[in-house]
DNA sequence: ATTAGGG
DNA sequence: CCCTAAT
């Protein structure tokens, strides 16, 4: 598949740049040697080869329900294709960026303590998601036994 | 090109 | 988020 650029939808003056990510605030930034956007906002970390990091966005509660419900269907471990149905319209969210968001859903969920509230209501979503489908699709591709059914996570 | 997991 | 070994 065509890889992914974080700057598809943007619009170029000068050396700024103007990029609207389609249900996310449009960002001022500029575009580096390898033509990948960054933000000149203060407090945005810079990597070691100087090159700034694409500026955080929390995923939104109806990003997670979108992302939930394309694991339940695809399974596990298929973001790319999870990106491309559920997230086509979304240019800063890779796939990559799926499965990080999965990784640390799966973290929060097993994790203790009383989190803020809207931490909660995706924590709460994402464990009730998973009840309710894990028989179905929500295992790993690899480890499917012969029942089909896999390992749950 | 993708995925999985550590950084 | 990034980096990258392994597919």
């Amino acid at each position: 598949m065509e890889k992914e650029k974080r700057n598809i939808v943007a619009f170029a003056v000068e050396h700024n740049v103007i990029a609207f990510s389609g249900e996310m605030q449009p960002e001022l930034g500029k575009l580096d040697s390898k033509e990948n956007f960054y933000t000149e906002i203060p407090g945005v970390p810079i990597a070691k080869d100087g090159i700034r990091r694409k500026p955080h966005h929390t995923l939104s509660l109806c990003e997670v329900v979108k992302l939930v419900e394309g694991v339940s269907r695809y399974g596990i471990g298929r973001w790319s294709e999870i990106k491309r149905v559920s997230f086509a319209s979304s240019p800063f969210r890779t796939s990559v960026d799926l499965k990080d968001k999965w990784r640390n859903l799966l973290r929060a969920s097993f994790a203790q303590g009383p989190p803020d509230q809207m931490k909660n209501d995706t924590i709460r979503y994402v464990n009730d998601a998973i009840k309710e489908k894990t028989e179905v699709s929500i295992f790993r591709k690899e480890s499917a036994g012969e029942d089909g059914k896999g390992t749950a996570y």
